[in-house]
DNA sequence: AACCTGATCGGAAGCGCTTTCATGACTGGC
DNA sequence: GCCAGTCATGAAAGCGCTTCCGATCAGGTT
């Protein structure tokens, strides 16, 4: 037997297996309308103790949960943070990663993460991210003028990680990269001649690359200029070859120092690295060709990735705390979300020096 | 001149900044009824050439995006998965997160990603993302009852990355920890005696270390057992201290190293880690103690991090596929959420044994 | 001429929720 | 005993979308 034609106007099945409890099952079970249920969730004080406790009881009794759907809808809400990074390779993001997502789930929040970031296909993806999540943290690390216009334009609040929009006024996350470098490259100054120290960056565009570069040859002019009594030759001017760049990796480290060696150069020289990976592969180039570190040449990284302290000799390096950007940058997104006026924040973190062996 | 209680039934003001176009006002644009706007998006096929141009056109010039906590409302699909791994730390799970994205991203799902799965505080967290998501793939490291009843009762698309889970039948992609584990032995054991091999191991109650622990000791008994003629002594059970347990770390590594060294039995022995850091551990502490790699001692990881091939010696080690594993969860994901009644499936990955240095 | 068929489209229901507005029951002050 | 002022609650209007159903029309079939 079957029923032909049922009227299903305003019927509606029993809420079994399949389907999930909706605020009408609570609120005929508890037997209020959905207008007390949708208050006992989110404005517990308009409604009597009693009537809330019997809602609170049918919810737990059918393992009530609201649809977010239906939530987002209403609110424009989702309690979903997007967090857009160039790429999740390696240590340095995931540190970003962990932070960020201690920090949410500690606010209720989710994150919806995306990597490719200024990659070529990743317009449409973004877009449609957009559209799911309440902000989105950005990670920029190279000039990428799409993406600044679609941050520009878009009315979705967005912190910056790291990286300076020029005309926006924006929440943003900023590492004291300038500090970093000029307190390594003193620390390197105690010891070396200005003209025998070196900073190997990665990328030429990197905005952290080109601030550490140019932090670090500020703190050697500085030294030069600084120093008494002046000693003959001194010059302000650093030679061409005292800062470099090439990418972030161990190869690029290996390179550089081969070639450095092979002109005797490296011996005696004092070496600030663009990220932890450059540093380990000038020490390992270093090492191979029978130098020693600290003795012959003394190198300092950049990030404090866990590879410093797993590699001998341990690699004294900079550190940046990953970790808090990320959750700084899920904390102002949160912040500039749920009070969109506040004033813009501009969240400087501080670097340190981490002194092991490798840097003397 | 301000309009009094100006009836507001159904006007509605123009999408100007501020509000979004949603679906009326490109109807209204190209006009057409709502209902041909969303055949255009969702079914094609049903509209007409010119009117589907129309409308296409109506949607460019309004920058119209289909609002998707509407479209989630009524599809109940919202195509984020969800990504729950123990832990966010290091390079083992970036690896994962990576080919997970990247696969998603190519077949236009978003990625919500959420640390901390079988800690603690996760069940709320956890409750609140399974009323977001199409579908979650679940790395599991350790028993977990309360986690794996949650997954047993919903009825919530799941895919269990790395874990079996006795009477569930379930989606889920494997590796095959017991190849790996064997073919290292074997590599081992054709230089060094059974009675000197070992396995040092992370976590006892961890699946994989558990695993890989009955794969090398099976391994190396059938060693014994195969050999001809038999030695005097031959015993097919092996020393209590052959397989022991720590936890995924270079400290522990190195404790067992040097308790290894104290006793005098790290010379000539063959050692298979549970991972690459516990092998880098020991193969420090060898090196520290005067030993050489894979002169005195040889030794074998697990999982080929970047590590393995940054340190030197390089480590030979038992390549686990983490970026295909991510890759495959969310490509089972998807075939689940799409085609919910497909034959459960169960994707074993292959692991190979890399020869580097650190293994002879 | 009457009928059927398929292609195209609009009307309208309804997904599950939040929120405004109206209602009714009490309260205290006169 | 009556009116203003709470307080607790319900009715109902949507939020923006998908989809079922039915209307219309052109063109072919009997």
């Amino acid at each position: 037997m079957r029923l032909k034609h049922a009227k299903r106007r305003t019927a509606r099945a029993a809420p079994g297996p399949g389907r999930n409890a909706s605020i009408q099952d609570v609120a005929a079970s508890a037997n209020v309308s959905i207008a007390t249920v949708s208050r006992v969730l989110n404005t517990p004080d308009l409604v009597a103790a009693d009537t809330a406790e019997r809602v609170r009881r049918a919810i737990d009794q059918l393992n009530f949960r609201p649809n977010r759907f239906a939530q987002g809808l209403m609110t424009r809400r989702s309690r979903i943070l997007g967090v857009g990074v160039p790429d999740l390779h390696g240590e340095f993001y995931s540190a970003l990663l962990r932070g960020a997502d201690d920090e949410a789930r500690r606010r209720g929040y989710h994150l919806l993460v995306t990597s490719g970031v200024g990659g070529k296909s990743s317009d449409g993806h973004m877009g449609a991210m957009l559209g799911l999540v309440d902000g989105v943290a950005l990670m920029i690390t190279e000039p990428n003028e799409k993406l600044l216009e679609v941050t520009r334009r878009s009315d979705l609040p967005i912190v910056l990680l790291d990286a300076e929009v020029n005309g926006a006024v924006r929440d943003t996350i900023l590492v004291d990269h300038e500090a970093g470098a000029a307190e390594a490259a003193q620390h390197l100054l105690k010891t070396v001649e200005p003209s025998r120290c070196f900073f190997v960056g990665g990328p030429r565009e990197n905005f952290d690359t080109a601030r550490r570069a140019k932090a670090f040859a500020d703190a050697v002019r500085m030294h030069i200029a600084a120093r008494t009594p002046p000693r003959a030759g001194d010059t302000t001017v650093l030679g061409p070859d005292q800062i470099v760049y090439g990418d972030y990796s161990v190869n690029w480290g290996g390179i550089w120092a081969r070639d450095c060696i092979a002109c005797g150069r490296l011996e005696g020289a004092g070496v600030l690295a663009g990220n932890d990976e450059i540093a380990y592969g000038i020490m390992h180039a270093a090492l191979d060709a029978g130098l020693s570190v600290p003795g012959d040449v003394k190198i300092i990284g950049f990030d404090d990735t866990r590879l410093c302290s797993l590699v001998r000799p341990t690699l004294s390096t900079v550190r940046v705390p990953l970790q808090d950007i990320g959750a700084a940058a899920v904390s102002a997104l949160i912040r500039r979300v749920e009070t969109p006026d506040a004033e813009p924040q501009r969240i400087r973190l501080k670097t340190t020096l981490i002194n092991r062996e490798s840097g003397g």
